[in-house]
DNA sequence: CGATTTTTCGTTAGCGTTTACGAAATGTGC
DNA sequence: GCACATTTCGTAAACGCTAACGAAAAATCG
């Protein structure tokens, strides 16, 4: 049925050994007789097949990336940026949709190590590192994406969330807001690293506020963004006084946010300015375009293709590079004050 | 460094054969040693290699699923529902974006076949059936999403799009429209059949226009689907009577022409009611809502798991299977004139 | 209890490739 | 033309698993 190294061997009257030092490219081997084999490998349409390759060399050119969402624009533009870059040294990539339910991606992982990937990609939903572990002890390489588990020995290619909790409320302060919400993330590195930024500008410009004026959204798998977003904002109108200026964990959240808010008859910014994060496609779209801070999604994909292709080309590099990103902040009329 | 069967064997004083009848559940084994033996591989986090399974049983585990574009909203919820049906029978998915270049396509096919996978999905930016040639020659089971091949033997999932044409320009007649203008798709099955339900629609109402009223935009790899919108929104807005109604390929496209509708100064849907494609989940929170057919996407996701499932468990199965699905118009304010 | 069936297990071979090693062919020095 | 190094090739074994067959053990039957 489909032709393998001894048919072209047979063929040919060399051995298969041979015909694999063509394939390969390997200095011990004469120029015609590669010649000779590569010409019929081509005219027969032959591929090496990988998965009797895999075996023996116990490298599969394949790359595991786990996200909590593929939809997401963020992930997806992870996998983009990932998927093109790898193609040129040919290593493709195994993609799974966690749908943000840990147990889902523990399975995942596990059932994945099986194939023998050649390294992990895993943007986690989880809050415990029980899935990487298991990924460290098989002794596959591992990025993390966006979410950094401290004491946990991988790399990390992401922004800087402090900076851009810090970006946001900074810009809020700039366009003339004092009372200052935020919709807070998870109880992850990223949703504490958004507050800790957002706290830290309001306190470089001496503005004090309760703390009722953080409020949680849940966790992402408790539902879609929207309907948190919308929720959370019921707790911000509840606030006395109102906020002027808000802060959301990210841009679906705000979509849901500045819903709320229209309802309540607000008009955005003139009565609240909003700020979201992820600089989603559609954010520039909106009935009111949202201002946002640009996570370089398609950046981080493509660095961590060059991250991994360095991490298998000399196994023994940097046992845990860390690559951080500055975001950017996109001004759009959602906080145009001035 | 990893634990294979041989060592689980040794340690119970087995031999390989048994324990690999322990873990696929084979009948020939008594049901006490198959205890012990699953016993012993859960304490020891054992995982069968899947590559090693693979080269001999002929069949990896593996799906392909081959799309223009994976951040678009389209072909990202396929991948999520039919990653998420594959999930539960052990299957995984390997992904390519071909950014819509039917070169980079065929030399990812090309590649993706060399890993043996199990079954291929292909929603094809290709004019003919190269590619799709040597999957079949390959003797490897084929699906086709959202576009077909007439004449090429292959299963099919997606939606009627002659009736997605229809539906559009029905419910535009509905809302009192008469000068129905369409941006239409690519030369390809979808942007013709498309075509030919506008043109199905406008016949049975008895409405002539002259061709003018149909604008092209380019194909898919030229740009961006917002500025091809654009551009073709340019003639319509050359044409003389304005129309007062348009059915736009897709959704992004949609996006476009509306922009530049906005700044010539009409008003949507006063001046021109407008209806897109793909229900894409920022349409509904655009600055004016927009009216377009739902494409099923995330259903057609799961049928195609389901259709893969059954191909693989039962090989000989049917040899063309077609699941064609109805579209939905989900009205919106963009056309709501009445 | 011997003959026969059924259950349980081990042996051998092979999936398609690469690695390690050694042998043959070719080239180089004098 | 001989000793040696270099280039080019082939043989054998292995990667971790499963398929096919047959042998041993246990169960069933008259």
């Amino acid at each position: 049925m489909t032709v393998r190294m001894k048919d072209i061997a047979a063929d040919l009257g060399v051995s298969v050994v041979t015909v694999s030092r063509a394939l390969r490219n390997r200095p011990d081997i004469a120029e015609a007789t590669k010649a000779r084999i590569l010409e019929r490998v081509k005219r027969l349409n032959y591929r090496p097949n990988l998965t009797a390759r895999s075996l023996v060399t116990g490298r599969s050119s394949l790359i595991g990336l786990v996200v909590p969402d593929l939809i997401h624009p963020f992930f997806g533009e992870i996998a983009k940026g990932l998927s093109a870059r790898l193609r040129d040294k040919e290593y493709y990539l195994i993609v799974s949709s966690s749908e943000s339910d840990p147990q889902l991606e523990q399975d995942e992982v596990e059932h994945m190590l099986a194939h023998h990937l050649d390294c992990f990609v895993v943007a986690s939903s989880r809050k415990d590192t029980d899935s990487l572990r298991r990924i460290d002890e098989a002794g596959v390489p591992l990025v993390l994406v966006d979410r950094r588990f401290p004491g946990f020995a991988s790399h990390f290619v992401g922004v800087d969330d402090v900076k851009v909790g810090e970006l946001a409320t900074e810009h809020l302060i700039a366009q003339g807001c004092r009372r200052i919400a935020h919709i807070r993330g998870p109880q992850t590195s990223i949703g504490n690293a958004r507050a800790e930024g957002y706290s830290n500008a309001l306190a470089r410009h001496g503005i004090k506020l309760p703390d009722s004026y953080v409020v949680a959204c849940g966790e992402a798998s408790d539902s879609d963004g929207e309907t948190r977003g919308r929720r959370a904002m019921e707790e911000i109108l509840a606030l006395k006084p109102c906020p002027d200026g808000l802060f959301c964990f990210n841009d679906t959240i705000a979509v849901g946010a500045m819903d709320r808010a229209f309802e309540a008859g607000l008009r955005i910014p003139k009565d609240i300015a909003v700020v979201g994060c992820g600089n989603f496609h559609y954010s520039s779209k909106l009935k009111v375009p949202l201002t946002s801070i640009d996570q370089k999604s398609r950046e981080i994909g493509e660095r961590i293709a060059k991250l991994i292709v360095s991490l298998l080309e000399k196994p023994h590099s940097a046992r845990s590079r860390s690559i951080v990103l500055e975001p950017e902040l996109i001004a759009r009329e959602s906080s145009r004050l001035r």
